[in-house]
DNA sequence: TCTGAAATCCTAACGGTTAGTGTTACGGTC
DNA sequence: GACCGTAACACTAACCGTTAGGATTTCAGA
């Protein structure tokens, strides 16, 4: 028990980077349908098994930054500024990752995500569970009287907003644009007034 | 050419129809991911390739009525009265189809969906489909002044309000709920009034 | 009846994923 | 410093969904 500390961890941590950096290298230089999990483990000197005790699945390997996502959504719940309105906040945060996501260097990756069905149908999961922890960071909040059902509904909804915002052709308008829309909702669904 | 009179297509339909019979029956006996596509088949009476050239996928044999689902969505923009706004419209339609959904019979499925993670997946991308039709039936409806992105969000919102009310403990309930939300959205996003 | 095309079949494979079973390398303990 | 439990890793062999390739049957129309 205790805390392992050190070089086991290093070692772990290393061995996870090292994969998932060759495995984005290979898939960026010849496609992630013509790259096989046995050529990624071979390149990344690891047995299949290793890759597969690291990452759940192929499609995984692309989106490393999954947990960071998610907890970057909730966090911008919960540890706001005390007197900060909810939707402000989580408009901030979705500018943020849109903003992140829609950066330089990242383009090729989104390209090959796009051009991927199966990676698109991961990404369409993941966020159905970010959408659920966002729903559960709001049903949290202090103050808050909406119903059960609202809180879900907005969370789908501020994912909706990344998602949508990320396809559109200017996409940090698209986000101020659906926010309106966003907080319209949720004043509807205020039972007295007081974000 | 032509039209293809008959009894071609009539035997088709029956295989396709007893292959998605079996394949429900037996997911329903013994699990989804305890039966496998040979299986099917076999029990089916028809060969693996032919259960391919009916469905895409194993998911898709559970899936039959994807279709119909997504073609009366449009159709409940595209064939209502002339003089009926549209958010009531879709409200209509998302009631019937919740309802649909959670009649007696249907349970089991669902139960069997629910717990299965490839089939929660498959249905989210489903839902993705059909959310992009929404929106374009949406489009194109006439005499409208909101943006192309204001529409696929609430094409979005609307295909949300199935999947939440679906889960709801009232669903019925959460379908009005939902669409108060949304209705509020929708009217932010006009320049003007007249929906 | 003949022909073209659609529907079906069979075989064999490919690629992601997992179970089963060792083998090493590290961390804490004596 | 020797010792043991365990976490990380490796190897093999398979399972399962899916597809390519190509043969064969069955129907609609000429």
């Amino acid at each position: 028990m205790t805390v392992p500390s050190g070089r086991r961890e290093r070692k772990k941590a290393a061995t996870r980077q090292k994969i998932a950096d060759t495995a984005l290298r290979l898939f960026l230089e010849r496609g992630y349908d013509a790259v096989g999990i046995r050529e990624v483990a071979a390149e990344a000197d690891v047995a299949v098994t290793t890759l597969f005790s690291h990452f759940a699945s192929k499609e995984a390997l692309v989106f490393e930054q999954d947990q960071d996502f998610e907890r970057r959504l909730a966090q911008a719940v919960t540890d706001r500024a005390p007197d900060e309105p909810l939707l402000p906040a989580l408009r901030r945060e979705v500018h943020a990752l849109v903003r992140h996501c829609t950066a330089d260097g990242a383009a090729p990756i989104w390209h090959m995500i796009e051009g991927s069905p199966a990676l698109r149908e991961y990404e369409e999961s993941m966020r159905l569970r970010h959408a659920e922890s966002l729903a559960t960071a709001i049903a949290a909040d202090p103050g808050r009287s909406q119903t059960t059902t609202a809180c879900r509904t907005i969370a789908r909804f501020v994912i909706d907003a990344y998602a949508l915002a990320r396809e559109a052709a200017e996409p940090e308008a698209a986000v101020d644009e659906i926010f309106r829309m966003i907080e319209a909702a949720w004043e509807v669904a205020s039972p007295s007034r007081r974000t």
